[in-house]
DNA sequence: ATAGTTATTGCACCTGGTTGCAATTATAAG
DNA sequence: CTTATAATTGCAACCAGGTGCAATAACTAT
C-alpha cells in the first residue's frame, strides 16, 4: 500500500499506531469519522492518544494518501485511491449518496471565467433533501 | 429590524445582549467571526458570556434573520437582508471574493435530474488560487 | 547486535464551541 | 407599581480537535 510506503519515503517512521490508522482507512469502503478511527486504533492498541491519531489523519491527507471532507461540524476521511467523488447528504434522514465528480465542472468553469479563481472541487459535500425525503411532509 | 422584531414574535426577550450582537451584526458590511462579535459584544458591555452570543447567534440563524457560512475551520456570519451570494476563498492569501449566487443553478439542475436530490446553496464556500495567486509560483 | 540520531508518542494543557443548571431579568397581567 | 412566570444569563464543565515538550522508540550506520 502506498500509504505505507510515503511514511518511508517521506523519512518518517512507520509505527505500529501508524500501521494501524491507515489499516482502518483501507479496511472499509465507507467513510470514517475521526472519532471512528480513533475508536478502532484503540480497541486494537489501548493508550494510543487521540493527537497521535489526528497527527498521522494529517501527515496522510499532506501526503495525498488520504482525503477529509467537511460537512459543518464532522469530518470524514476517505482513502485517495477510491475514486474521487462528492456526497450528497441528507439533512433530514442523514443518508449519504456518492455523486459524480463532474457536476461540479460548470462552476469550474464559470469561477475561472467571472472571477480568474481557480476552485478546486474534491470531495464536496451537499446538503439537502434526499429522493426519499422530498415527498414527506416537513 | 425585523431581527429584533423577531424575538418578539416568538416569543422570546429582547435583552441588552442581544440588542448588542444583532447591532454586531448589522452594523457591518463585513463577514464576521463568531469571535469577532464576542469581542464587538465585550468591549461594550464586559462579563457578556461567549455561551450568551452562541446561543443568540443560533437563533438568528434559525430564524433565518442571519447566515452561517463555514470554511473548514471558523464559522463567519452575515444578515440575510443583503443578498445572498458565495464566497471565494483563496487558499494561499486568504482574500474573499464575493461570487454570484446563480453559478450553482447547473449543479442544483445536475443532482436533482441524477440522484433526485433537493441541494440547497446559500453562501457557499469553495477554496482554491485568486487571480493574483494563480501567477505567482507554487 | 549496538549505539546514535531523530521522528514520534503520550501527556497535559489549550482552543472554539456547546450544554445543564441555578440565579437573574424581561415581559405580561393585575 | 407590584407580582408572577417563563425565558435568559453566567457559570462551570464538557467536547472535538490541536500544540509544546520531555520521554520513548524506529531507523541508520557501524
Amino acid at each position: 500500500m502506498s500509504c505505507m510506503v510515503m511514511f518511508k519515503e517521506k523519512g518518517l517512521k512507520l509505527t505500529p499506531q501508524r500501521r494501524l490508522i491507515v489499516n482502518a482507512i483501507h479496511g472499509t469502503e465507507a467513510h470514517l469519522t475521526a472519532e471512528e478511527i480513533i475508536g478502532y486504533v484503540q480497541t486494537r492498541m489501548p493508550g494510543v492518544n487521540k493527537s497521535t491519531v489526528y497527527r498521522t489523519l494529517q501527515l496522510l491527507e499532506e501526503a495525498g494518501c488520504v482525503y477529509k471532507s467537511e460537512l459543518g461540524d464532522q469530518s470524514i476521511y476517505h482513502h485517495a485511491e477510491e475514486g474521487h467523488h462528492h456526497h450528497l447528504v441528507c439533512s433530514r434522514c442523514g443518508r449519504t449518496v456518492d455523486c459524480a465528480e463532474d457536476v461540479f465542472l460548470p462552476i469550474e468553469r464559470a469561477v475561472r471565467d467571472k472571477y480568474g479563481f481557480q476552485a478546486g472541487f474534491k470531495h464536496m459535500v451537499m446538503s439537502g433533501l434526499c429522493k426519499e425525503c422530498r415527498g414527506k411532509a416537513g
